[in-house]
Parts: structure tokens; sequence; C-alpha cells
RNA sequence: GCGAACGUAGCUCAGUCGGUAGAGCCCCGGAUUGUGAUUCCGGUUGUCGCGAGUUCGAGUCUCGUCGUUCGCCCCA
């Protein structure tokens, strides 16, 4: 029997349903604030990805899935979604038409190894705003994730956690005076922090060994040394956030994967995820847009991952419910049955008609597991003097009513609305 | 890419010292006429993940492999 790629999964209608709600949800909110949804390419010139993300980063170095075109050209299934969003958004002459703000969603791919709540298909909403410099952004884009976690019941439990990477005035210095000061210490790292000491000094600052926790959080934090302009702003966003009432927590370690982030960084993190414990994240981006041959345009975006948020949800959150009725049809009732499923669906009732037969019994048994309030019966008797019987479910009590009106009937039009308008 | 645990019915699991595979749930049928839930009766369900090896004999022991889970790494 041939399974699923390692790594990616289905999602039955239960958990299908689930991520729609959250998706629904979030677009709703997200439309709220003026996000409007952007479609693009789930493969791209894996150029892109390596510009963009950054070449020496573990998504750009060992989790792309890249193949070549047929002209030889090398392409690769997005690994994250900001990328594609900055490559429209520069060739689509949107440059002048600020802020602009997209949400995308869908899936992304990246060669990991998998795991609770990480998978290589996995499934991405986020939304980009170009245009806007100051922290009143960051702010509301903070305040916009909280209210669609809100929306899902889920903001209890998760934190926010803020940072500032500081600029490229400020960061050279820094990174510089990391180095010094780690290489001080460099026996005590572990091997990999090490080589991180070369190749990217600032994850040293996240690392989970104990002995470079200790040594980390001894080193010079970046939040000291930002330049006044990078200050500034993180000021104003934690300022903001207070206005707002909304609970932060500055964590001066946090890193941020992709090279692409300056400035404001945010994580919304849980604790009952194992080791995935970023729902979402996100940052300001303000050099990025520039360094892909765009004009000069300051940038903000977070992602957060729809398949974490799903697994925080509680069981039959989101589930599509019973239908409105259950239509039990037997003998000559079967063709009048149809055309009274068909008639109750027009009026936008949820219908589930018996397509497989068998006898009355079974059949009811069939429409108490549907869990629809009503079963509509119609056998021999009911097609000979066009009514329908009508049994709730709740109550066990029925009725034989005519099958002309019997919508208004079951259903008056000012009572109720139908489930599906 | 590294380390560990686990893979038995559709689901959750048991399976002793190596001796031809079990329970509960679910599902199906029945308990007189065309009526569900509760109850009672009966029934179906297996490549024991896959492949080798040891053995008279392997679900059980060994090796490999695939997958899942947990940790590392990384990240949503």
């Amino acid at each position: 029997m041939i399974k699923a790629v390692r790594g990616t999964r289905d999602f039955l209608p239960e958990e299908a349903e689930r991520l729609r709600f959250i998706e629904e949800t979030a677009l709703r909110i997200f439309g709220r604030y003026g996000y409007r949804e952007i479609r693009t390419p789930l493969f791209e010139k894996t150029e892109l990805f390596s510009r963009a993300v950054g070449g020496t980063t573990d998504i750009v170095e060992k989790e792309m899935y890249t193949f070549p075109d047929r002209n030889g050209e090398s392409l690769a299934l997005r690994p994250e979604g900001t990328a594609a969003v900055v490559r429209a958004f520069l060739e689509n002459g949107q440059t002048r038409n600020l802020p602009w703000r997209v949400c995308y969603r869908g899936p992304m791919f990246r060669y990991e190894r998998p795991q609770k709540g990480r998978y290589r298909q996995f499934h991405q909403i986020g939304c980009e705003l170009f245009g806007p410099e100051g922290p009143l952004a960051d702010a509301e884009m903070m305040a916009m994730i909280m209210a669609f976690l809100e929306a899902i019941g889920l903001r209890g439990r998760l934190e926010l956690e803020i940072n500032s990477l500081g600029c490229p005035v400020c960061r050279e210095p820094y990174r510089e005076r990391l180095v010094r000061h780690l290489t001080g210490v460099r026996d005590g790292l572990c091997d990999n922090c090490r080589q991180r000491l070369d190749r990217n000094p600032l994850r040293v600052l996240d690392c989970k060994e104990p002995g470079c926790r200790e040594l980390a959080a001894a080193a010079p934090h970046l939040s000291g040394q930002l330049c006044p302009a990078c200050r500034d702003h993180f000021g104003g966003l934690t300022a903001h956030l207070d206005v707002l009432g909304l609970r932060w927590r500055h964590n001066p370690l946090m890193v941020r994967g992709l090279d692409y982030y300056s400035r404001t960084a945010f994580e919304v993190t849980t604790g009952d995820l194992g080791a995935q414990n970023a729902v979402a994240a996100g940052g300001r981006y303000d050099a990025l847009v520039a360094e892909m041959g765009g004009p000069p345009t300051p940038a903000i975006g977070f992602a957060a991952g729809l398949e974490r948020l799903a697994l925080l949800l509680e069981d039959g959150v989101g589930a599509a419910g019973p239908p409105d009725a259950y239509l039990v049809a037997v003998e000559q009732g079967v063709g009048p049955a149809l055309v009274l499923a068909e008639s109750l669906r027009a009026a936008g009732r949820t219908v589930d008609l018996n397509l497989q037969g068998g006898s009355m019994k079974s059949q009811m048994k069939k429409a108490d597991r549907s869990g629809a309030p009503v079963t509509l019966i119609l056998a021999g008797q009911e097609a000979l003097d066009a009514t329908v019987t009508v049994k709730d479910m709740h109550n066990g009590q029925q009725r034989v009513l005519p099958r002309d009106g019997l919508l208004d009937q079951l259903w008056p039009t000012t009572a109720t609305r139908p489930s599906e308008p």
C-alpha cells in the first residue's frame, strides 16, 4: 500500500474544518485591519529564497526542496512566505502604493525531521505590511495577532515575546563585541556554538545547552548596545503595547532564524507543544526590499503555523455541525425523497439523504448517528398521499405532514435562518 | 544530520518462558408488521509495519529497513 510521503499528512474532514475555521477567522480579523489576500506561486526560482532568506541559514542550506526545471533552471518549493510577497510587491509595481497590506495562507515546504507540530509540508497564514517605519505599525500588528488568537480561543495560553535585533548601524559593532566576548569563553561553549561563533554568532544566544545559556546570559546583550534610533523604536513599541494593555515580555536572547529581520522581532509561544513552542513569529525587515532591488521600503510581517494552532484547539472546535434533517427513504418513497431532499437543500437546509437503502430500522440507526434533530421518513404510504412523517429525534414524537409547505412547517422563516444561506 | 522509545483488528490496547492471535469500542444482523438511543442475542474484522536471520517452531529473540513519537538541531 502506498503511503503519504514522510512529513506530509492528510487532514480528514474534522481537521480540515478546523483549519478552515482558523483561516477564516484570521482572514476576517486581518481584514478589519485592512489586509487583503494575495496568492503567490508555491514555487519560485531558488535564488529568490537564497537571497531573501539568507544563504547561510539552515532553511536555505539544507531544508529547501529544490529541483531543476526542464530548462535546467533551479526552482524551489517555498519554505516561507515573505520572499515571494516581496517579489510580488516589486514585480507588480506596488512600491508607490503605500501602505501595502497583504496576507497569505497556504502550504510551505521544508525538509526537516518530522515531529509533533512539525511537518515537511506545513501550513502558514501570515501578513506583510510595507511602508510604515515607526513602532505604531509593529504594535498594531501584534494587537491584530492577539485579536486573532483571542477569536480562536487561545489567547490565555500564549505569551508574547519581543526583542530588538538592531539595524546595520548598531548590529555590526555589537556582533564584533559579542564575538570578542564569546571567543574569550570559547572552551565553555558546546561544539555547535563554537561553529556558530564563526558563522552566525547571534545564534549562540538562544542555544539550549545549559552551559551556553549561562555564558549567553553573561554576554553583552544587544538591547544595551542599540543605536539611539533603534532604542527609540523599541521604546515606542513597548509604550504602544502598554497603552493597548497587551502583556509582553522582553526576551533579549531571542534571535530570528532568517537573515532579513531587523529591529523588532517577536514570537507568540506556548508551553503545550514540546520543543515546538512558537505558534506565530515575525519581525521587521526594513532592508529587504532594497536588497531585492526595490526602493528602500520599511516593512514588517509575521506568520502563524496552522497545524500548531490546530493542536491547541479543543476537539470539535470549528467542526461542521450535524445536518438539519436526515431523510429515510424506503420502497416507493425513494423517488419522492430525492425530490424532497433537493427542494429543502435549494432552500438552504442541510439534508442527509440515505443512499444505502436497507431496512427502516437500519436507516433509523443512521439517522440517529447523523445527529440530525429531525428525521423525515418517506415510505410507501407517504409516497401515495404526498406526505412525509416527521420524527423529533429528541423526544421520539412524530407526526405526518403534507410535503407541500413542509419547509415552513419545520423551519418558520422568521424564527431561524438556514445554516447555509 | 544525531540519540532514544514505539509499530498487533477501523480505533484504544493485551499477548506470560518462543508453541498456530485476544479484549473493549466501532461496524453489521436479529429480538413478528414501517421507527433510532438503552438492553439482550449473534456475527465480520489481522501481510502481528516490511525484509532477512536464528530455531523443529518467531507477534515474542537478532540484524536491517520504513514509519511515528520524544529529545538535539532548526523552526510556524
